[in-house]
DNA sequence: TACCCATTAAAGGTCGTACCTATTGTATCT
DNA sequence: AGATACAATAGGTACGACCTTTAATGGGTA
């Protein structure tokens, strides 16, 4: 049902990770395609699959005639909001110590925003997981995140809770989210909110409205997430189409 | 200086405009990567390349064994925050008519931010652009372009900064932004900006501070702008590194 | 009839080589 | 000294062959 980690995935990870740690540091820039592509121990037209991509997420730029740059500003961005990133290494990469301060399940059925989203009928049995993530202790996250009942398998903890909510949805729902499209919004906290994050109501805060889907393009999963100003630096790198 | 239009470029912007347009709604996937290749008069190497991009922006999903699935979701998100569009256009694909209601110049020097963002010496001799954009008559976006003054070449009236930004920079600063990083952050409305968007003070809006880099990864141009609420969904497509 | 397994067709993934074309720097000629 | 021609570099494009993953098919067995 999902995809599986291919060669090229693989190695496209150890290329940026390389390229992170500074690899080319020297002329910030990539060797030769065919160079470059026998070291990786892969073909030339398989690396230029793999170049693509990443020209594509900014971190490189390649010129026709030239070469293969290396775009140190992009690769330097500690958050991209434009990457799917689990909320405590996002606080890890901030720079903060991660925590799950509590968490709280319920259940419910879907009213007209959730079926809309998951597309399902209005009514049917979800789970609600309420969430709070901390920064050094202070309230950075909260998030209440929906799934079908009927995608649970039982069997699970509070303390599965804990952990990155994809290790639930693959251990006890059998899903592998593969890309979500999440809307933004800026919001002031009401009464709530302001207690959840222990600030003066009024106070900004950022509020995304996550959808996952499958690899199948089918949602599987829904959140409602707010995040604390000043935390976290959201950057989101943009090119023309 | 720039990059030229290539091929390549040219060949994937019909074949997304295709997918939008619903070409292959039929099955809502690609033909067969070697039939798909010969119709769009260019070779499999060269059409997969335009896959990798494709796919990495969520447009399609390649699967070993399976075939490219066009993800007809994504396809169909209205303002994609992870690809630069222009001010006008955005309130347009929102299903508003733009205008842009007013434009001031003015003169200045690079403060501490401004200088650490384009890279510049503090006190460099900069040019300030604040301009108004409405929706149906509302204000909408409220933006401050910051460029260094040398750059400008001169020679521009105000109704050159009427039209989208990138034709004066394009036309009088000899400069074509590549892509650029954006930080996000929700805020409220002071006094200034609620006089501006005609809003309540205190009233959400979301804050956008941009960077602009050219080919070469030099900061060319910054923009700090201001989104009201209730008129753009913000969507941003996700995916894992 | 129902289920399991082997076969096979379809489609993306990888490889290797040859050649085209844009850039850039250098050497030469004026 | 400047302009022009040339050559080296490196990405872009093209074929054609073969590998690997999926999914569908069909036959055989319980």
């Amino acid at each position: 049902m999902s995809s599986q980690p291919t060669q090229s995935k693989t190695i496209r990870a150890q290329l940026l990770s390389a390229m992170k740690d500074g690899e080319f540091a020297s002329c910030q820039r990539l060797p030769r395609e065919s160079v470059l592509a026998e070291s990786l121990g892969i073909s030339r037209t398989q690396l230029r699959d793999i170049l693509a991509s990443l020209e594509r997420e900014g971190f490189i730029t390649r010129r026709h005639g030239v070469g293969t740059i290396i775009n140190r500003h992009v690769l330097n961005v500690h958050t991209r909001m434009d990457i799917e990133v689990e909320f405590l290494d996002m606080i890890r990469q901030s720079g903060h110590e991660p925590a799950v301060a509590s968490v709280r399940v319920s259940d419910g059925t879907a009213d007209e925003k959730i079926a809309a989203q998951l597309q399902i009928p209005k009514g049917t049995p979800i789970i609600r997981v309420s969430r709070l993530c901390t920064a050094d202790g202070k309230p950075a996250i909260y998030c209440e995140d929906v799934i079908e009942k009927s995608l649970a398998q039982g069997g699970y903890t509070i303390n599965d809770l804990k952990l990155p909510i994809f290790h639930f949805l693959q251990q006890f729902c059998g899903v592998n989210p593969y890309l979500d499209l999440t809307d933004l919004r800026p919001v002031v906290a009401d009464a709530a909110l302001a207690e959840i994050f222990q600030v003066p109501m009024g106070s900004p805060l950022l509020n995304m409205d996550e959808v996952d889907f499958d690899i199948d393009g089918k949602p599987v999963f829904c959140s409602n997430e707010y995040f604390a100003d000043g935390i976290f630096r959201h950057t989101v790198m943009r090119k023309k189409l």
